[in-house]
This record gives C-alpha cells, sequence and structure tokens, in this order.
DNA sequence: TTGTTGGTTCAGTACTTTTTGAAACTTCCT
DNA sequence: AGGAAGTTTCAAAAAGTACTGAACCAACAA
C-alpha cells in the first residue's frame, strides 16, 4: 500500500467511526487528517486536502478546539492560524468523556431527579419511581467512575488497570 | 410531577439520549417505554403509546432485539408477541458496549492492520506509520479492556471497581 | 377455502443534519 | 482611509436518515 492510499484509508475510516460517534464526518476527518500530518496545517490545506468549502473547515475546526482535540497554532511571522491535532490517543478519549458526560450524562441526572418527585400515589407509580431510582443509582455511579477514569493517567491505564483486571 | 408526566419525561429525554448514541429516537423510545412498563407489551399496545406506524415499531423492536436490550415473550394463548426490556442496568449498557465493539472498534483495527503495511520509503511515511502503530497499540488496549470489563459482572462494577479506583 | 389477526417489507415521503458559498467582519499593513 | 489577507456567519441547497402506509406473507379458525 502506498502512503497515499493509507492516508486516505485511515482518513475515511477515522470520518466512519466518527459518524457513529456523534461526531460529524467532516469533524472527525479533519481531525484524522491533523493526527497524520507532522506539520501544522492551515484552514486552507484542510479544505484542499479534503475538498470541503471554508464555511464548513471553519465550523468542524472550530468544533474540535471546543471538544479539546485540535489547538490552534500561531506561527510567528504567519498571520494565518495553523491547527494541530492532539496526538495523545489517551487524552483525546479522556476529552470525549468529559465532552460526553456533560452534554449526555449530566443532563440525564438532572431529568432523574425531577422525574423521581412523582407522586406515589398508586401501585403503578411506586414501580415506576423504583425503576427510576436503579437507573439513578447506575448512573450515578458511572458519573463517578468516569470521574476517576478522567483523573487517571495514561499509564494507569495501560499498565496498571490492564493487570489488575485480569 | 404526575406520574403520566413523569413517564413522558423519561421516554423524551431516553430518546434524545440514544439519538447522540447511534441508537434512533424511536427505538430509544421504545425501550425507554418497555423499561418503565412492568408489563410486556405488544407492538399495538407500542404503536399507540408512542403515536409512531407499525412499520417503524417493528423495524425497531427489531433492532432492539438485535442489540440485546429488548427480549420477544410469547404468552401461552396469546397468538400476539410481546415485548419486555431487559432492565439490568448493567446488562444494557454491556450489551451497547458488545455491539458497538463488534461494530466499529474490530473493523478500525482491522482498517489500521492493513494500514500498518505502507512501505516505509521515505521520512514521511516512517512518521506516518509510526503514528498508526501508537493508534492500533491504543486500541488494542481498549479492545481487551472492554473484553474483560464485559466479562465481569455487575457487582464487580458497583462495588469492587468503584473501591479500587478511589 | 376463506376470513381474520398479526408480522414483515420497502418505495416514497418527511424530517434532520450537514455543507456550501457568498457576504460580513476583523486585523493588519501602507 | 483603503486594501489585502484571513476568519466567521448563516440562509439556502444538498445529502442523509427515519417514518409511513399499503401490499404482502404466515398462521390459524371457521
Amino acid at each position: 500500500m502506498t502512503l497515499k492510499e493509507g492516508k486516505e484509508k485511515f482518513i475515511q475510516s477515522w470520518g466512519a467511526l466518527g459518524s457513529s460517534w456523534g461526531i460529524n464526518r467532516t469533524m472527525a476527518q479533519i481531525h484524522a487528517l491533523l493526527l497524520i500530518s507532522p506539520e501544522a496545517l492551515s484552514a486552507e490545506e484542510i479544505m484542499e486536502e479534503l475538498q470541503i468549502s471554508r464555511g464548513n473547515a471553519n465550523m468542524n475546526i472550530r468544533a474540535l478546539i471546543d471538544w479539546g482535540l485540535v489547538y490552534k497554532e500561531l506561527k510567528p511571522g504567519e498571520r494565518k492560524e495553523f491547527f494541530v491535532a492532539e496526538k495523545d490517543m489517551w487524552e483525546v478519549v479522556k476529552n470525549i468523556i468529559i465532552q460526553r458526560k456533560k452534554r449526555e450524562l449530566e443532563p440525564m441526572l438532572r431529568v432523574l431527579d425531577e422525574i423521581s418527585s412523582v407522586d406515589p400515589d398508586s401501585e403503578e407509580a411506586e414501580e415506576f419511581i423504583e425503576i427510576i431510582r436503579e437507573i439513578k443509582l447506575f448512573s450515578n455511579k458511572a458519573d463517578s467512575t468516569l470521574d476517576t477514569l478522567v483523573k487517571s493517567d495514561s499509564n494507569w491505564f495501560v499498565g496498571t488497570f490492564m493487570k489488575m483486571i485480569k
């Protein structure tokens, strides 16, 4: 396989993977492109490489920065902005966990709390409250487990955890 | 909050959560409805409750069974099929991990392997191979960690792991 | 065999999300 | 102030995804 083919295949696959993770195709492709790029790239270069419009590039780069997966890099002398990807996979995953926890798990916990206030004025209501209570319990565990996971470092993940768990 | 409001809110929120997890809104809503239903429900009842068409109900129920989140229940005497949700949250999460691992992580591992065969015939190619190697290493770790996680049981998750990690 | 109940399929439609491209804005230089 | 280089925004269009409803299939009962 040639380098060009390999790069294309990687960008394409990373894009597909992203789609099923709430990260849109283009966003994931930009991330992939930056991941395998030894140099920081400008918006122009990204547009060119992925054949996308300026607006699209701009919005998705912004979103990537927002997720903490890409950094802006200002080269001295250049007025243009350049972008680099976070290349430590553990950092990437950690940032995704942080964002999704904030965007999805936390709102759900709030909803579960609200819902718990249903009047237990019937057999059915009691059963409902009990099921919600169990879901809440589980979600809270997941929440604090993720917190701990995010605080731990890469070495812990690749080393200790694997041994501990085996 | 009344029981009716609570149920609606839960179904609605679970649906929204699903959307960001590659599980479509209706599928997640059916799952929510079954989760909070003490009785198994028929397709008719689900259609009625969520105001969806027969085709939609059928396809999504089947997908849920496919994901291992819902079971078919045949009541003796009744020709109709009834459905119940898996109510153990740990089982639910485990099944989702299993499915997504199979659908997303494993194909990505295969692609990474293919890509590794790029000719290291330039500085750039060597850097590319190295980055891919790191991603592969990380993905393999994630893969086996998830395997172990899935094999472990609920008690381990809610008990030991939490203490261990603190 | 015919009618009834329930399940499945899928082409067309409706809805949602993403992308484009052009205009507006910002910064800096002369 | 005017202009060049770059970035941001957003309405409209395109692409992608989900849903409907009607036709079809299967099992059973009369």
